[in-house]
DNA sequence: GAGCAGGCTGGGAGCGCTCCCATGTGGAGT
DNA sequence: ACTCCACATGGGAGCGCTCCCAGCCTGCTC
C-alpha cells in the first residue's frame, strides 16, 4: 500500500481526499470549503480548515490546472542575453510594473530567458504545453518568429515594443510601446532649440524596431539642418554603457565640431558622458547630451541627464492588464497601444 | 458537444487521444511513440508522428506532471529587490551557470522574485503546490525562514550562500558557497604585503552571511595590525555602486591616512574608486583597492581592479547539479559545499 | 400538517496523460 | 509441427482536483 515513489521519507503528501476524511466530510465539500466556501456550513468549513492545517495540506497545482485549464501564472520572456537582461535597468523596471499588476490579481509571475535558437525552440514547446496562461515578451530583435508562434499555439502574447509584419494582425497578440519616433524627435528638436547644429546620434541595435524608430526620429529632424544627416553622424550601439562610450569616441573622431548628442537610452548616455569628459569636452557648454528612458530610481546612472521619459512602470502594468484581459477572453480597447513620452530637461543640455 | 470554454476561436486543442485516432492506433501506443518509442513498430511510430504534426499536437504539461509527479522545471528564487536583481551582475552570472547546467539536462528554468513578506508567503504556497521540482534560492538575508519552509514542504532546496542555524540539518536543503572568510583574508593580507597599514573595509549588508563573513575575514587580519580594527574602519554598504562611493567618502573622512580599501564586491569597488578619485587620491599610490567577485565579462565595471575571484558560473552549475541530484533522490557528496577563491592582482594594488 | 423553497452534502464524471497488464503476433528453437 | 519468447498493442486504472447533479434536511408558508 505504501507508495515510496517520493523521496521525502516515505510520508505521502496529503490530498484533498485525505483532508476530507480527516474532517469527516466529502471531497466535494472539502473543495468548496477551501475555495471561497459557498454553500458550506460553518461547521464543515471549520472542520475542513482545521484538518487542512493539521495535515499541512497544499493543493496540487498540476491537478488544479488540469481541470481548470488555467495555471494561474504568466511568463515574462526575455529574448536577450542574460548579461544585458541583468545589467540594463530597463528590464527591472518593466518587470516591476508587470509584477505589481499581477500581484494585485493573484497571478504568479515567472521570468524565463530565451536567447539562443535552441532555447527559443524549447520555450515554444514549453509554453505550448500551457504551464503559463499567457506570456509577455520584451526585447524582441528582428523579425522574431517566437511571439507569433506562441500566439498561434493559442497562448495569449503581449509584446513590449512595436510589432511589424503579419504578426500585427494575429488575434492572440497585442503590444505596448512608447512613441519612440515622437520622443526622439522631441529630444532632437530640443537640442536644435538650444542652438545646436551638429547633433549626433548613438542608436540602439538596428535589428530592433525601437532602435530604428529612435534613429528615424533623430534623422527626421537632423536632415532638415544645414549639414544634413550624413551616415557618420549616427553610430550604432547596443544599449550598453561600453557601446555608448565607444560610439561617442567615434562620433568625435568623425565630427570634431559635434555640439549635441542624442543617445537611444540613458545607459549609453552615461558611457558617452564619460567619453566626452575624457576627450576634454564640457557638457553642456561644448556638447549637449540628451538620453532616453528616465527610469525611476536610476538617477545614479547619469546625474543631471536631460532625457526623454517613457513611463516604463506604467507600460509594464499595461502589458500585464492587457494580457489578463486576453486570458479572460475580453475584448481589448486597442490591440497595439502606444504611450507618449515627455522630455525632461536637466543639466546636460 | 462543442466545448467553448476556450477563447481561441472554438478550435479544441488536440489531445493524445485525438492524435491516436488520427494515426489509427491506441492512446497507449501514441504515448509510447511520442516518448522515446520503445516497443513501438516503425509503422506506428511514423503514423503517430505524422498525425501529431498534422494536428499540431502539444502535450499538456499539467496532465503529464500530474501523473509523473514531476514538472520538469526548477525555479531560481531571488530574495532581493528587482532593482538589485537586475543591476548586480552577480545574479546574471549565477543564473548563467544554473541555466547552462539545466539546459544540458532538458530542464526548464524559471526565475521568480520573492522580496516582500506577502510575496514570500505566496512563493511558499506556490512552490508547495509543486509547479517546480526544486528551487535554488540566492541572496538570502538574515535568518530567512523561506528556504527551510519550502524544504519542509518536501521540495528540494539549494541555497546560493551559507546556511546558518537549524536549517543546516534539514535533509532537503543543501548549499553552495564560496570560502568568503579565506578569500577576504587573502585580499587583506595582500594589501598588508604591499606595505599598507591603514586598511578600511566596505562591507556587504550585515544581515547577510556573506557580508559578515567577508567583514570577519578583513577584521581577522586588520586587528593584528598596529592600529587595530576600530569600528570606523569598516563601513556597511549594500553591494550597490552608490553605497560604495558613499562608504569610501565616510572612510576617508574618518581616516584621512587611509592607504588601502577592501570592498566586499566589485560593484562597490567601482563606486569607491570614483570617490577616491574625486577626493584627489591616486590609486594605487595613495590608496590601494581590492574588490571581490571578478565576474566574467565585467571588466568594464572597474578596469584594472585587483580582486578576489569566486568561480560564480561554476558555482551556479554546482547548485543546479546538486538540486538535480536531490530531485532524483540520489545522495549528495556534501550537503554544504564551499568552493575556494583566488586572488587576482591587477593595477589597483 | 402538507408542501415547498433553499441551503448543504456526497459522490460520479472527467480533465489529459503515463503506467501497467492482458492479449495478440511473428520468428526462432527443438 | 509445437513450444517459447520477444516484441507490439489496446485499453483500464488512476494521478488530484473541480464541476455538476441528485438527494437530503432544514425551516418556513398557507
Amino acid at each position: 500500500m505504501e507508495d515510496s515513489r517520493t523521496a521525502d521519507g516515505g510520508r505521502q503528501r496529503p490530498t484533498l481526499e485525505m483532508v476530507a476524511a480527516e474532517a469527516g466530510v466529502s471531497r466535494g465539500t472539502a473543495s468548496r470549503a477551501l475555495n471561497g466556501g459557498h454553500n458550506v456550513s460553518r461547521r464543515a468549513m471549520e472542520a475542513v480548515q482545521a484538518a487542512a492545517a493539521r495535515l499541512g495540506y497544499r493543493p496540487n497545482l498540476a491537478a488544479r490546472s488540469l481541470v481548470l485549464g488555467r495555471s494561474g501564472s504568466i511568463g515574462l520572456v526575455v529574448s536577450e542575453s542574460d548579461e544585458r537582461l541583468f545589467s540594463d535597468p530597463y528590464f527591472a523596471t518593466v518587470a516591476r510594473g508587470v509584477h505589481a499588476e499581477l500581484m494585485a490579481h493573484d497571478v504568479q509571475l515567472v521570468l524565463a530567458l530565451a536567447q539562443t535558437p535552441a532555447e527559443r525552440e524549447r520555450m515554444l514547446r514549453w509554453s505550448a504545453g500551457r504551464p503559463l496562461d499567457g506570456v509577455i515578451i520584451i526585447s524582441v530583435h528582428g523579425a522574431d518568429p517566437l511571439p507569433g508562434a506562441i500566439a498561434t499555439e493559442g497562448v495569449p502574447v503581449v509584446i513590449g515594443g512595436a510589432v511589424e509584419g503579419p504578426d500585427r494582425d494575429l488575434p492572440g497578440l497585442a503590444s505596448v510601446d512608447a512613441d519612440n519616433l515622437a520622443g526622439a524627435r522631441t529630444a532632437v528638436e530640443h537640442l536644435v532649440a538650444r542652438g545646436r547644429t551638429r547633433i549626433g546620434h548613438i542608436s540602439g541595435p538596428l535589428d530592433m524596431v525601437v532602435g530604428r524608430d529612435r534613429l528615424e526620429g533623430w534623422r527626421s529632424v537632423v536632415s532638415g539642418l544645414p549639414g544634413g544627416a550624413p551616415s557618420t553622424l549616427s553610430v550604432e550601439g547596443d544599449f550598453t554603457e561600453a557601446s555608448g562610450a565607444e560610439a561617442a569616441r567615434r562620433l568625435l573622431a568623425a565630427h570634431p565640431d559635434l555640439d549635441g548628442v542624442f543617445t537611444a537610452n540613458d545607459v549609453m548616455a552615461r558611457g558617452a558622458l564619460g567619453a566626452l569628459q575624457q576627450a576634454g569636452r564640457r557638457v553642456p557648454q561644448d556638447v549637449a547630451v540628451v538620453g532616453f528612458d528616465d527610469l525611476p530610481g536610476t538617477e545614479g546612472i547619469a546625474p543631471g541627464l536631460t532625457t526623454v521619459r517613457q513611463p516604463v512602470i506604467e507600460m509594464g502594468r499595461l502589458m500585464a492588464r492587457t494580457l489578463l484581459m486576453m486570458i479572460e477572453g475580453r475584448p481589448l480597447a486597442e490591440q497595439h497601444a502606444v504611450v507618449s513620452t515627455t522630455l525632461v530637461v536637466r543639466e546636460t543640455s
